[in-house]
DNA sequence: GCTAATATTGAGACTCATTCTCAATAGACT
DNA sequence: AGTCTATTGAGAATGAGTCTCAATATTAGC
């Protein structure tokens, strides 16, 4: 095969380290490895792709924007294995989904290795700020306890304006 | 008309004041006239009978549920217009989206007067556990202010197992 | 490397929530 | 009542996501 290997915009905080990166790359890779196996599964050229596209973007993709990045290498792909192996990556914890907005379908972002944001969705421009706050965490988790509830998973996401459709506003009334 | 009042179950913080429920029924569809005169629209007797649905519902309510129940009324009511007048009365704020969750459709709720709480949902019954926590509001407002957003509204679910369904797990592995 | 057993794939059919279209009708105003 | 609109419901259309199935790729064992 010997492809040549895909164009990745590195992931930002490894511009300067490229051997890291790929550290990073394989350390993830082993853990969806990892997944598959203990489930009986085949790792496939194109669930390497498809992982691959998710590390190489820096934002949040839809499925359709990744269908159109991967038809570049792989002009046959189809968009149901996208959406088979987006939920294997879902299942190990690789992948989470944001946004399900009303008009297109869902976006997904890497989640391995970075801490737990959430996001503020700009309903203009479509801009999606990511934002940490321990301490309304710290107030979800109480608030969890409290009703005895088991999470699983959280989705917290505010829409809004964000600083700079604002500003655009206030110009034109 | 005179059509005999639909038979509602008493919203339980009016259940033992029926003026008191009276009077916020009406306060409410007076909030809704004026939403629909603002914009030149006319108030239907669908609409009427939509928002009564929702009012009456003590729960979270989905497009096919309150379809059912509106059609013992109106036997030629049609989704559609279920749909429109739900997105009308988001529009004015009487109404609120919660748990899109991957299977069915949309549930929503009224909103009108009560304050605002966010939603535990539990992936094995469905039962949705309604929770406040004033805390972490106040920090998600700190986030929104530090990051120049203007927020409109916010989503904040949380997917788990209730403590009931929990209990039932830890009998059998 | 070759084979057998099994999982995967892509095309396209399908589902199902939501939206759209349009001709008939109802509401608001005079 | 009459006029001017907005609304309605039936059914068609859309679109994200899932499913089916015959062809193919992967893996483990030789
Ligand atoms: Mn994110
Ligand atoms: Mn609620
Ligand atoms: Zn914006
Ligand atoms: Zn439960």
């Amino acid at each position: 095969m010997a492809a040549k290997q895909a164009e990745v915009t590195l992931f930002p905080r490894y511009a300067q380290k490229p051997e890291k990166y790929q550290q990073w790359l394989s350390s993830i890779q082993e853990r969806f490895q990892e997944h598959l196996g203990r489930r009986g599964l085949k790792l496939t050229h194109q669930r390497e792709e498809i992982l691959r596209c998710l590390m190489a973007a820096e934002k949040h993709l839809g499925v359709e924007e990744m269908y159109t990045i991967l038809k570049k290498q792989d002009p046959l792909i189809g968009r149901a294995t996208i959406f088979r192996t987006i939920k294997l990556l879902q299942e190990c914890g690789l992948v989470a989904e944001v946004g399900v907005f009303q008009n297109g379908g869902a976006k997904f972002e890497l989640k391995a290795d970075r801490p737990h944001h959430d996001h503020m969705i700009c309903v203009e421009c479509g801009r999606i700020i990511e934002f940490q706050s321990p301490m309304m965490e710290r107030f979800q988790d109480e608030a969890i306890k409290r009703h005895g509830f088991l999470a699983l998973w959280h989705r917290h996401e505010i829409f809004g304006r964000c600083a700079a459709c604002s500003k655009k506003r206030t110009g034109t009334p």
